[in-house]
DNA sequence: GCCAACGTTGGC
DNA sequence: GCCAACGTTGGC
């Protein structure tokens, strides 16, 4: 795969536990997205997800999910140290520095989108019906979006 | 390696 | 709060 190569993505978070508010105020507006406990998301955020990628970022189980705004991958999949820390929500005894077993990125947000794209309006899509997001049972945290699927959803706006 | 039990996700 | 869908765990 070419450097230039721009990738697509999507990552959902519940607004209660972080939304896309708490990302815009962080310092440098950037912050670890750190819990993920899913080997589908974390190969991606270890292997697939590439400094300059843009995100969807999108809030779910909430009274409106949907694609709130967009952010930018500023660093590349690294090990997650919550997963390190007894203490933390996300702490996972089978995971330790000289093995992590769980996997990062840091993300910057870029905007917050002018409304919520609802997940109803993208089902009622057809052309996102190969989107992971609109898929019957769908669970993955994070996901590819095309090129084309990316380019799509932002008319919607 | 199978699969039942269990825990989690997340829309509604 | 309900519950369907799904991933993980662990006994065998």
């Amino acid at each position: 795969m070419s450097a230039a190569l721009k990738n697509y993505w999507l990552m959902k978070s519940e607004p209660d536990a972080f939304s896309i508010n708490n990302l815009r105020d962080r310092p440098n507006q950037t912050e670890h997205w750190d819990g993920v406990r899913n080997y589908q998301a974390r190969n991606m955020m270890r292997d697939d997800m590439k400094r300059g990628d843009l995100v969807f970022f999108y809030h779910s189980n909430c009274e409106i999910p949907g694609i709130v705004g967009i952010m930018e991958v500023v660093k590349e999949g690294y090990p997650d140290f919550s997963a390190f820390d007894p203490d933390d929500h996300h702490f996972d005894p089978k995971s330790d520095h000289t093995k992590p077993r769980w996997m990062m990125v840091d993300v910057r947000y870029v905007k917050t989108l002018s409304r919520t794209i609802t997940l109803r309006e993208l089902k009622d899509r057809p052309e996102l019906e190969g989107l992971a997001l609109v898929k019957r049972g769908n669970r993955l945290s994070i996901m590819p979006v095309s090129q084309q699927q990316w380019q799509f959803i932002l008319t919607l706006e």
